[in-house]
DNA sequence: AGAGCCCCTG
DNA sequence: CAGGGGCTCT
């Protein structure tokens, strides 16, 4: 819809669903590793957990995704990257990742939260 | 059957 | 990232 120029045949949009799907899961890893981190510090309360444009999580998800800082990231991506944060913390608090598919309960609540793509991305000069 | 996503791997 | 197996849903 918004790269008219481009030409998306079955190979090209399987690709595109790919390349997509690997950035999601490396923000779920990422989420993970920090969510066990936390734990090993030895935090004991989900409010003690955020996540702030000047913190270890944030930086690794902006330089896999942002390196350049071409764009700002949007205040609503901080909202539910912490949102995940807790749902994997309180979820490995619980122990709950001893049951094998314990991730599909967050995945369900999170691709809910999955945003609209930022208006700044359809504008047809932003390249 | 085919799309989409997850998981694991290289 | 790409590949490929497996599972879900249409």
């Amino acid at each position: 819809m918004f790269f008219l120029c481009s030409q998306f045949n079955r190979c090209i949009t399987s690709q595109l669903i790919k390349w997509f799907s690997n950035f999601r899961e490396f923000y779920y890893i990422q989420m993970e590793k920090f969510a066990r981190q936390a734990i090993v510090d030895g935090v004991n309360d989900v409010k003690g957990l955020s996540v702030a444009r000047d913190c270890e999580l944030f930086r690794a998800l902006n330089v896999h995704y942002n390196k350049a800082n071409d764009f700002q990231v949007p205040e609503r991506f901080l909202e539910v990257a912490e949102i995940t944060l807790q749902e994997f913390f309180t979820a490995i608090f619980l122990a709950k990742d001893s049951d094998p598919s314990w991730k599909k309960a967050i995945y369900k609540v999170i691709c809910k939260l999955d945003s609209d793509i930022p208006q700044e991305f359809k504008s047809s000069n932003y390249l």
